[in-house]
DNA sequence: ATAGGGTTAG
């Protein structure tokens, strides 16, 4: 049976549409259609450039547009969708040819075509310009405001967006949102409670950003409590809820709780997609269930490159290094995902957990640069805590005093680490003196190492040293919650 | 049929 038109219009709008449903959809257009069927239906032509747009290969709506468009006169829609697509694919090349080619055609001062080159603009991180634009553009709506306000929000400048923000004339659900994340994303937890509560109007997606807002924070039981009080509101959960929900359970390692949220998932039947397979992959793992993790990872049809790094990773951190490198050896054979930084650390981890030293090496001279990944701070650190603690001190040191970015103090610690295990005191006298002498755990481990070696002497000297620059050494502090009392309890 | 919220390391 051959669809009707009105049926593929609907699924070309539908957001659950995939990329290679919008290809058949194409193909089946060219094939039993007239070839010039889009000359009669701009509609149809339009609709199909929104439906690559929205997809994860963006890029096809402009090659759509090139091999159609001397056949079909475009309209405002049509630059409309064009520039959604080049924002996802983060080309500014490409926003302001799709911008020239509307201005020639007439439809450059058209509010929303407008709109989304300025959204091209953020995206791309080019919020000078997109200021330039904005204080320049002859009509403005509401969305002007907000993309000028995310902008500033995302860049982690909030003066600037409450400067916009009082500017606009009619600020709605998604500009306060805007706000609200904007002061979560820099820390300011408080000050982001305090304009959501300030709002005049609340959606799903203003409780999701409150939410995260405290999950990014570290305030993990603060986003249950909130998610309860969504409840009471009768606000239907969205996905994005859930993930939230489950990093919340993360963070307070809640395992009883993420279990819910698991169960809760598989009685309404929801399918897992990749955010939330690794949202609850990580779950399971950081709450030391990895054999339920596994169970997740199997079950999951789609894998993409976070699924796999939260297996990897969580495998590592578990102390199962020949599973987390069995598993990135099948990652490197699948032909839809390439490991990237993240997957490195988990790599690196495994192998500095299990004390690997030659697979580290390897991975780390040469596996990274076939990947084409760039080495960061955390695999210096994963790879010098490895030599440095199976006693290769020297080849430690060196990377450290080498490496072409600037160590931070983990990447110190790791070398002193070794220094203490193998009790090489002049190592770690020279390491305590580059590491920056405010955190006090340093000097307290170079004072039980001078004490493990009778150096009684230094031991004393570091203690009077400490007390003068009034260090104190923090105490430990862990947490747990308690069965059939969700509540977390800190413990000293 | 514009604009705000979500996964993996630290």
């Amino acid at each position: 049976m051959v669809p009707s038109v009105r049926t593929l219009l609907r699924l070309l709008r539908s957001p659950s549409t995939t990329t290679n449903q919008v290809k058949q959809i194409h193909a089946h257009l060219l094939l039993f259609h007239h070839p010039s069927l889009f000359q009669s239906s701009l509609n149809l032509f339009n609709s199909l450039i929104f439906a690559y747009a929205s997809s994860r290969q963006p890029h096809l709506s402009f090659l759509l547009f090139a091999t159609q468009t001397s056949l079909l006169p475009p309209n405002h829609l049509t630059f409309q969708f064009l520039l959604k697509a080049s924002s996802k694919s983060k080309s500014l090349l490409q926003s302001s040819q799709i911008h020239c080619i509307s201005t020639k055609l007439g439809f450059g001062s058209h509010v929303f075509v407008q709109n989304g080159l300025l959204h091209c603009y953020v995206t791309c991180g080019r919020l000078k310009d997109a200021r330039r634009m904005f204080d320049v553009m002859p009509e403005r709506d509401v969305a002007s405001f907000n993309c000028m306000i995310h902008g500033y929000a995302e860049s982690g400048d909030m003066d600037s967006a409450s400067c916009v923000f009082r500017l606009a004339p009619s600020p709605n659900v998604v500009t306060w949102t805007a706000m609200v994340s904007g002061y979560a994303r820099k820390g300011d937890v408080h000050i982001a409670r305090r304009v959501f509560e300030e709002m005049p109007h609340r959606d799903v997606v203003s409780w999701n950003a409150m939410m995260s807002a405290y999950v990014q924070n570290r305030h993990p039981v603060a986003a249950l409590g909130l998610f309860r009080r969504m409840q009471l509101e009768n606000l239907g959960p969205s996905l994005t809820t859930i993930v939230g929900l489950l990093l919340a359970c993360t963070g307070a390692r809640a395992l009883d709780q993420g279990k819910w949220v698991h169960a809760y998932l598989n009685k309404k039947r929801i399918l897992l997609n990749s955010y939330l397979g690794s949202a609850l992959i990580d779950m399971y793992c950081k709450c030391g269930a990895v054999e339920l993790g596994f169970q997740v990872f199997t079950g999951l049809v789609e894998k993409n490159l976070g699924v796999w790094n939260a297996m990897i990773n969580g495998l590592a951190i578990n102390g199962y290094s020949e599973r987390a490198l069995e598993l990135f050896d099948e990652m490197r054979m699948s032909t839809t995902v390439l490991p990237d930084e993240v997957t490195f650390v988990g790599v690196l981890l495994a192998c500095s957990h299990a004390g690997f030293v030659e697979e580290g090496r390897r991975h780390f001279h040469c596996t990274v640069k076939e990947c084409g990944v760039r080495l960061v701070l955390e695999h210096y650190s994963c790879m010098v805590d490895l030599l440095a603690r199976c006693g290769f001190l020297k080849e430690a040191e060196d990377i450290v005093r080498y490496m072409p970015i600037q160590p931070d103090d983990v990447v110190w610690r790791a070398l002193l680490g070794g220094g203490l295990v193998h009790k090489d005191v002049e190592l770690a006298e020279r390491v305590v003196l580059e590491i920056d002498a405010h955190c006090s755990g340093d000097y307290v481990l170079l004072s039980n190492l001078y004490a493990s070696v009778g150096r009684w002497n230094e031991v004393e000297r570091v203690r009077r040293f400490m007390k003068d620059k009034r260090i104190e050494k923090t105490p430990g502090c862990s947490s747990v919650e308690i069965e059939s009392d969700s509540r977390v309890h800190l413990k000293r």
